[in-house]
This record gives C-alpha cells, sequence and structure tokens, in this order.
RNA sequence: GUGGCAGUAGCUCAGGGGUAGAGCCCCGGUUUGUGGUACCGGUUGUCGCGGGUUCAAAUCCCGUCUGCCACCCCA
C-alpha cells in the first residue's frame, strides 16, 4: 500500500462499479440532449494557455494544469468549454444552420485544492445554443436541464430551477447612477449576497448610491423585473415545467461574461449545492471569435450530480439498475464435458455473433463452479454443453427451468425469449 | 492559499509502550453433470513515510506525504 504508485492528488481511478456510474450519468445527458435535438461534439483538451487567459485574466494561470510543451509553447489542460466552442463556432459558423443546438461531454482539468464535489479532474456536460437570440432559447436550456434531473429520477421535491435575469440588474444599476465600469463589482457583491454578513453587506454596497433595502425590493420584484423572465415563466408553465421553476433574483452568478437570463440548479434539502448553471453570453463569441452571434448554455459537471444520485432514494436504484444491467450477461456457456470444450467455444462464438452477451469458464472447473459464476456475472441464461452434444441444455437461471434443443436451434430459441 | 479530523489486511474498522485483531471480500472444500443460503478451511500486513524519546514504539513526540471536511474560489 506504501510501495507502489498512487492516483495524482484531485484525480480519481475509474473502477468498473465507478465506470458504470459515470456511463450511467453520461448516457442520460446523452440521451436527453438527443430528445431535443441536439448534436455532439467535442474539441481538444489541451488548448493554448492564451485562449483562457484572453477570457478570464491572467490570474486563471493558478488554476490552470499549464506547462510548456516539447515545441516551447504554453498550453494548458481545458478547465472548461465554453472558450473551444466559441473558437469553433465562430471559425465555421458559416458551415451550420442557425441556431446551432450542440452539446459535449468531456473531462476538464482544474488546478485546485480537492474536497467534496470537486476534483482537480471531473467530467462535464456542455449544452448550448448559438445564434438565436430569442429567450425561447434560454427556456429550451432550462427545459433541457430539468428534464436531466426528472431522467435521473428526481423530482419537485428534490431541486429547483432557479432563473434571474443579469441584464434586469444592470438595468437596476445603472438606474441607481452605477456607473458602467463598476457594474462588475456591484454583481459581484450581490452574487455574495448570501454568504455576506448584513453589516459587511452594507458597507460593500456603500461606495454606491444604493441600499440594502433597494436591494431587497428588487430582488422581492421577483419576474416583475423583466419581460425576459416573464417569457423564461410562461414558456416552463406552458411546458407543464413550472413546478421545477423558481425565479430568484439572488442567482447572479460570479463569471463576468453573462449578459441576460441566467439561472442555477439546486438541490433542495441535502445540502441546497449548485448541481448545474449557465445563462446567456452574447458578447462572448466575439471577443473569441471576432463573430457576432448571440449564445447561451450551461454546464453540469460529473461529481456534484453522482453525489447527489447516490444520496437520493429513487435515482440512486435507477442508478445501481443501469449499473447491474450494463454489467449482466445473457448466456453462460457451462463446459459439462471437458472433452467437448471446442464445440463449446463454438456455441460461444455462434452465440456472439448473434449479439448475445456470453461468457464462460475458461478453465476447466466443476458444474456447480460454473453455475456460480454464471450467477456472479448476473448471467439470465445458461447452456450446457457436455456429452449429449450437438443436443444441449438451455436453462433460465431465474426460473430454474431446463429445455433441450440442438446447438442449431439455440440462437433461435434464445431470440424467441428476448 | 487557510483551518479541523484521519491514515492498522484488498475493503470497513477495533485495539493500543512488550508474540498483529474482527467482519466482509477473495480462494479452496462439504465425494464424482446443475446455482445466490449454510458449514469447514486458507492467503494477505515493514500498523502511510522519515526522524526523535525509550531496554523496547503500531502505540508517545516532531516533521512529512496522502485522504476527508469546512473556508477562499468557482469558468
Amino acid at each position: 500500500m506504501s510501495k507502489g504508485f498512487q492516483t495524482l492528488k484531485g484525480f480519481r481511478d475509474f473502477y468498473p462499479d465507478e465506470c458504470d456510474a459515470r456511463n450511467y450519468v453520461f448516457n442520460v445527458w446523452r440521451n436527453v440532449a438527443k430528445r431535443y435535438g441536439f448534436v455532439e461534439y467535442e474539441g481538444p483538451i489541451l488548448e493554448p494557455t492564451d485562449l483562457y487567459k484572453k477570457k478570464s485574466g491572467d490570474e486563471i494561470v493558478t488554476q490552470l494544469f499549464c506547462f510548456e510543451d516539447k515545441g516551447g509553447r504554453d498550453v494548458s489542460m481545458r478547465p472548461e468549454l465554453t472558450p473551444t466552442l466559441a473558437r469553433m463556432a465562430a471559425a465555421r459558423q458559416r458551415d451550420f444552420k442557425k441556431p446551432l443546438r450542440w452539446f459535449s461531454i468531456g473531462q476538464f482539468f482544474r488546478y485546485e485544492k480537492h474536497q467534496k464535489g470537486r476534483g482537480r479532474e471531473f467530467y462535464q456536460f456542455n449544452c448550448d445554443i448559438l445564434g438565436e437570440e430569442s429567450v425561447a432559447a434560454d427556456a429550451e436550456l432550462a427545459a433541457i436541464s430539468i428534464d436531466i434531473m426528472r431522467e435521473l429520477g428526481f423530482t419537485a421535491d428534490d431541486f429547483r430551477l432557479r432563473v434571474s435575469d443579469r441584464k434586469a440588474w444592470t438595468d437596476f444599476a445603472e438606474k441607481k447612477g452605477v456607473g458602467e465600469e463598476q457594474i462588475p463589482e456591484f454583481l459581484q457583491i450581490i452574487d455574495k449576497k448570501e454568504r455576506t454578513k448584513p453589516e459587511d453587506f452594507e458597507k460593500a454596497l456603500a461606495t454606491f448610491q444604493v441600499t440594502p433595502s433597494d436591494i431587497e425590493q428588487f430582488i422581492q420584484s421577483g419576474s416583475d423585473a423583466s419581460e425576459t423572465l416573464q417569457t423564461i415563466v410562461a414558456d416552463l408553465t406552458a411546458r407543464g415545467l413550472g413546478e421545477f421553476l423558481e425565479v430568484d433574483l439572488r442567482i447572479v452568478r460570479g463569471l463576468a461574461y453573462y449578459t441576460g437570463a441566467v439561472f442555477e440548479i439546486f438541490d433542495i434539502g441535502k445540502g441546497m449545492r449548485a448541481v448545474a448553471g449557465g445563462g446567456r453570453y452574447d458578447q462572448l463569441l466575439k471577443l473569441v471569435g471576432g463573430v457576432d452571434m448571440a449564445a447561451c448554455g450551461f454546464a453540469m459537471g460529473d461529481m456534484v450530480i453522482t453525489d447527489l444520485v447516490r444520496e437520493s432514494e429513487k435515482p440512486n436504484q435507477l442508478l445501481e439498475a443501469g449499473i447491474s444491467a450494463s454489467q449482466s450477461i445473457d448466456v453462460f456457456v457451462i463446459v459439462a464435458d471437458e472433452d467437448r470444450r471446442n464445440d463449446a467455444v463454438n456455441v460461444v462464438q455462434r452465440l456472439r455473433d448473434a449479439n448475445f452477451r456470453t461468457a464462460y469458464a475458461m478453465t476447466p472447473a466443476k458444474m456447480g463452479k460454473q453455475f456460480q459464476s454464471a450467477e456472479q456475472m448476473g448471467a439470465a441464461n445458461a447452456v450446457i454443453v457436455g456429452t449429449e452434444f450437438p443436443q444441449v441444455s438451455l436453462k433460465n437461471l431465474a426460473e430454474r427451468t431446463e429445455v433441450s434443443c440442438s446447438a442449431d436451434e439455440l440462437i433461435a430459441e434464445l431470440q424467441s425469449r428476448k
């Protein structure tokens, strides 16, 4: 244990159960995205460090896995996908009909201290609509993120999508006389409001002509604060998803590039963690790619959502069922007579050609042992190949029923049972 | 980056200045072609690493690494 190697800090091994759990979440992401007509794309895992500096400034480097490659280039393991997406979309935007509905599932790296729900490496689902200015796109993203949660087995008792409007906040700030260059700082203060003591909050606001009660009053106005919010509420209500939605102007999101609606999905009752977040970023493609294109999107990481699934009864049952379905096999071929081993592997191959998940004991073993292996592998059926070959026995392991048939009839017999 | 807790068998952990423990897992067996149970038996450790105190350290002290949790941050 002390000898040998371990994973690097913040990195994970995925043993089969964990890998299946991960893939289960990936499949939900992928299936729901495709249900919404999104197409999948992928970008490089290594990018020029400048791509990230351009968007976020030089301080970002402390959070990057960056190094110099053998050609002396300053490169980084990607910490997020949006700059890559912006580059890709901008470079070939004329090749695609608008709006683009793109999603991606990939691995990301951030050089930071590893803790619950956060590692130095993680997977993230990214979902974006590009080239669509209308609020319908924001609503579509809200809906898809809600449907991912529903598909995972969560109900309105488990989570809420909290939506806000960054534009409403900047309008509010301007009306209160906050200068344009001060707005990022102002929004930062609002973003931290929930984590700040009231007296510190008041002190932070002192530089502006805004009082805490002005802020509170604005937050109370809810969806009256903007037409965007009203449209989103009406849209999701029409979809029958209104119960998952909550207008909450306290959501601002730390990122500077959001320009319109922003939203986060929160679990309720299990610690109020944010499991997904996103919003509209109409200026970013121009900044990164030089192309003027409206955009909105959101992302969901694998660590928080998987923790939440594990802690929630019904979602966890679905996950466990997914894992065992992924690992179980259709047929275990039992070699009852070692002289018939070659006939048995022939049967195995024919079953596999017919797309049955098939396994068998590679070394001689007593029948009891082989049945145990069949059980352990979650086999639905056992086929016994012995002295009677080409007659074989087909046994349904759950029902403990056994029939005899010829090896040639076996495939048809199994297919009829599917 | 800051702070709290932890590290003993593959896993979960108990113990505690003087032959290293339990449960689970894994492997084998309970007589020769039929299964999750039950019973019997078996393997595995420099007690995270380095140093100090001591006749003696897994145990006490210091350091270090790793993990977990919280804060900061969160694209």
